[in-house]
DNA sequence: AAAGCTCACAACCGCTATCTT
DNA sequence: CAAGATAGCGGTTGTGAGCTT
C-alpha cells in the first residue's frame, strides 16, 4: 500500500526495536494491523479504545489504535488534496477559532484534526513566515483579537493574516501572493477505502495474522 | 549523477477534559 | 467529592519523496 513507502516514522526509533523492548508496538502500522482494526471496528464498533487494543490483539496503546482509525482508516476519511473551498473554509475557521484543529475539522467532512493541523504548518505557516518577511512588519499589532486565549502571537498574526487572504482566494486570478490553491490531484494515495474490498475478500471471519 | 534541501504527513508525546467508581 | 482511568486535543518530530543545485 502506498502508506506504506512513507514507513519509519516515530521519533526515530525502529519498530523492531520497541517491538523488543516490551509489549506495546510503536511506529508505523503494517497492513496486517489495519486490516486486524478495521475489522475488529467494523464488527464491534468505534470506543472503548483500549479494550480495542486489547481484544483485537494488536500490541498497540488504545490511544494509537484510535488514532489510526480516526485519521486513516475510517471509511469516511478523505485523502488527497485540500480544495480550494477547504482552504478557504479553514482560513476563516482558523480565523474565528485559532487553533482549535478539531472543532475546524467538523466544518470539513472528511478531513482530520490531524491533516489540517499540518496543512496549516506546511502551507499557510509557511506562505505567512515567507510574506511577512518579505513585508517586513510586526504583524502583532494586526487585529486578530477576537482569537482563542490559547493561541500563540504568531498564530494570532498569521490567522489574521490567513483571513486577509481568504478573500484572494475565492477569486485566485486577482492573486497577487505567492499562496496558491494546490493543485487537485488523487494519485498517489491510497484510500481507507481500498480496504473494504480487501475486506470483502478475506470476510468477516478472517483474522489476519 | 550525487548531495543537500525542502516538503508532506503519519505517528508520537504530554497535557487536559470527561467519565466512572 | 476524590481519585483513577480513559478519551481527546494540540504540538512536535522523524522520515521518505521530490526538488534543486
Amino acid at each position: 500500500m502506498e502508506t506504506m513507502k512513507k514507513a519509519g516514522r516515530g521519533k526515530g526509533r525502529t519498530t523492531s526495536q520497541k517491538e523488543e523492548e516490551g509489549t506495546v508496538r510503536k511506529g508505523p502500522w503494517t497492513v496486517e494491523e489495519d486490516l486486524i482494526l478495521f475489522n475488529y471496528i467494523l464488527n464491534h464498533g468505534e470506543g472503548l479504545w483500549n479494550a480495542v487494543a486489547k481484544a483485537s490483539g494488536l500490541k498497540r496503546t488504545g490511544k494509537s489504535c484510535r488514532l489510526r482509525w480516526l485519521n486513516y482508516l475510517r471509511p469516511d476519511v478523505r485523502r488527497g488534496n485540500i480544495t480550494a473551498e477547504e482552504q478557504l473554509l479553514i482560513l476563516q475557521l482558523h480565523a474565528k477559532l485559532g487553533n482549535r484543529w478539531s472543532k475546524i475539522a467538523k466544518h470539513l467532512p472528511g478531513r482530520t484534526d490531524n491533516e489540517i493541523k499540518n496543512f496549516w504548518r506546511t502551507k499557510i505557516q509557511r506562505h505567512m513566515k515567507a510574506s511577512s518577511s518579505s513585508e517586513n512588519m510586526d504583524i502583532r499589532h494586526r487585529s486578530g483579537n477576537s482569537q482563542s486565549s490559547v493561541m500563540t502571537t504568531t498564530d494570532q498574526g498569521s490567522s489574521s493574516k490567513a483571513f486577509d487572504m481568504a478573500e484572494s482566494l475565492i477569486s485566485p486570478v486577482t492573486t497577487t501572493t505567492s499562496f496558491h490553491v494546490l493543485e487537485q490531484s488523487n494519485d498517489g494515495y491510497w484510500n481507507a477505502e481500498d480496504l473494504w474490498p480487501v475486506q470483502l475478500l478475506t470476510g468477516d471471519h478472517h483474522q489476519v495474522v
